[in-house]
RNA sequence: GACCCUAUCGUCUAAUGGUCAGGAUAGUAGGCUUUCAACCUGCAGAUCUCGGUUCAACUCCGGGUAGGGUUACCA
């Protein structure tokens, strides 16, 4: 089997679901992969300026590799369809001899207007083969300027479906290859070169997306033209992801205007981000393998992945405390000159210890942070408990000033008391976390963190995990895991 | 428009023509718990529609309807 990745940027949680089935496919019946980098020359070049040009990106063929590495995707051959230009001249040369193939000079406008919708052969259809070789080799000298000729391939003007009708193989473009360069200027189009391709390397089983059923047709009639042996075709229905924007295309457009971070951009869904987010290819792959391969169309709901993503690192994600938007809560009356908390890095594994959070009291006074969240559901005269210290009573709530004022109530925990979590006010972290859809969310989580390994999920308890990335200027930066 | 494909709980997915239509996730109620998390126990929730074949239809056939795809000098 082959993974055929279009090298425009790093792969993503769509592209994924490609790369898992034909691993899991490869796995069960004990047979091979091969990463074919399908690095055509994409949009020629006078359509380059347009936001929806798809073409190839230098730093796509490692970042997809990177990509298969961490979803441990094991082939055993690497291809590059730009190393085989030579092989479909060679191939489509044949099919113009056998008079299956022609050079056409019907612009595509009036190909479609005038003959594929109204099932007339063009004029060029009823060329010679010696007038078509010789054409195909205008065409490869560069006599003919890209969108003048291009090969077709004569499937039959009077087919049944329109998609189908003497399609395209091989086109003109003069745009630049960041592998061979302009070294060739007649480039394959996607059906043709998988048609010969997939014989060549002996591909047996081919897996792909529903969007590409009619591109089977076209292999199949190549495969028997030349009375090649076929592969057989497997296909799995679209997906839909709702509320990502899952193109290539539009994320390098972004990364290219400064929009976004970079390929490990939470936006981007790319395998990167993922990685960066802490969300283990293992959970990737179970929740990717759990919609099976049917060919209806499906949409993919995130929680399955952040519920798989949650088993595996629940109970390997230390807790810290943490609040967001914090307000400051002062608490008078405080009968002790220092105080400490002590909850437990892991509560479901006592083994791995505790954590000290301590400060001083000052004349009886106390001040701490809680988040703007919890602060938002006080109300004066309530007891509460901040977690493993002690419970207040409110008195007073300023949210215009992010300021609240209570007393000190008692020191043993009471269940009918609510649980809130806080931060000590001289002895914090700036804490900065990057969420999936851009938004940077702000707050100060407890000392401690400033001596936590980086890249290693933890849990602020009551929000959620995340993933720490760097530790700058006494800042930790997290990448919102879910 | 033409052509192709698909249709089961909100979502995803099971069910040799015979099951009480199962599971996952989400939801909901309770329990447990110094996290509103996790965990445990309940509850609720589906065969698009109309015909046909059959002792028997989610399953096979036909017509509707709805959704998706292709109709690119993109992949």
């Amino acid at each position: 089997m082959r993974l055929a990745p279009y090298p425009s940027g790093a792969l993503h949680i769509g592209n994924a679901r490609m790369v898992v089935l034909n691993n899991e496919y490869v796995n069960k019946h004990d047979g091979e992969v091969y990463l074919f980098y399908d690095d055509t020359i994409g949009s020629p070049k006078s359509l380059r300026n347009t936001p929806k040009a798809k073409y190839v990106l230098p730093e796509a063929y490692d970042l997809i590799k990177d990509g298969l590495e961490w979803l441990g995707v094991k082939y055993t051959k690497v291809f590059y369809k730009s190393d085989r230009l030579e092989l479909y001249y060679e191939y489509c040369e044949k099919l113009i001899k056998d008079g299956i193939a022609y050079v056409c000079f019907c612009s595509a406008g009036d190909f479609k207007n005038k003959f594929k919708d109204q099932k007339k052969p063009c004029p060029h259809r009823a060329q010679s083969v010696e007038k078509n070789l010789k054409e195909w080799n205008f065409m490869l000298e560069g006599k003919y300027e890209e969108t003048t000729a291009v090969v077709r391939l004569k499937t039959g003007m009077d087919q049944k479906d329109p998609a189908v009708r003497d399609n395209i193989i091989m086109r003109i473009s003069e745009a630049e290859h960041p592998r061979v360069g302009n070294k060739y200027l007649v480039w394959p189009m996607l059906e043709f070169s998988w048609a010969i391709d997939d014989y060549l390397i002996g591909i047996t089983h081919i897996i792909r997306g529903a969007d590409l059923v009619k591109e089977d047709f076209i292999e199949d009639f190549i495969w028997d033209h030349f009375g090649w042996k076929k592969a057989e075709f497997l296909h799995y229905g679209r997906i839909k992801f709702p509320d990502m924007k899952l193109s290539k295309t539009e994320a390098r457009n972004n990364i290219q205007k400064g929009l976004y971070e970079g390929w490990d951009d939470p936006r981007t869904w790319s395998l990167q981000s993922l990685k960066k987010r802490g969300i283990k290819p293992e959970a990737l792959k179970e929740s990717l393998l759990s919609l099976g391969m049917s060919i209806s169309g499906i949409t993919f709901s995130t929680g399955w992945l952040y519920s798989k993503n949650k088993d595996l690192i629940d109970e390997i994600s230390d807790r810290y405390f943490f609040v967001e938007d914090p307000v400051l809560l002062e608490i008078d009356e405080v009968p002790f000159e220092e105080y400490m908390a002590e909850p437990m890095l892991l509560p479901s594994n006592p083994k791995k210890g505790k954590r000290i959070i301590k400060g001083k009291v000052s004349n009886k006074k106390l001040k701490i942070f809680i988040s703007k969240k919890d602060a938002n559901k006080l109300k004066v005269g309530q007891i509460l408990r901040l977690k493993d210290l002690i419970n207040i009573q409110i008195l007073s709530i300023d949210l215009k000033n992010n300021n609240v004022t209570s007393y000190y109530h008692s020191l043993e925990l009471n269940r009918e008391y609510s649980i809130i979590h806080w931060v000590p006010y001289d002895s914090n972290i700036k804490v900065k976390i990057l969420k999936p859809d851009g938004v940077v969310s702000n707050g100060y989580g407890e000392i401690n963190l400033k001596s936590i390994p980086l890249n290693t999920t933890i849990q602020f308890e009551r929000y959620g995990f995340v993933n720490p990335i760097k530790l700058e200027n006494d800042e930790l930066f997290c990448y919102f895991t879910h």
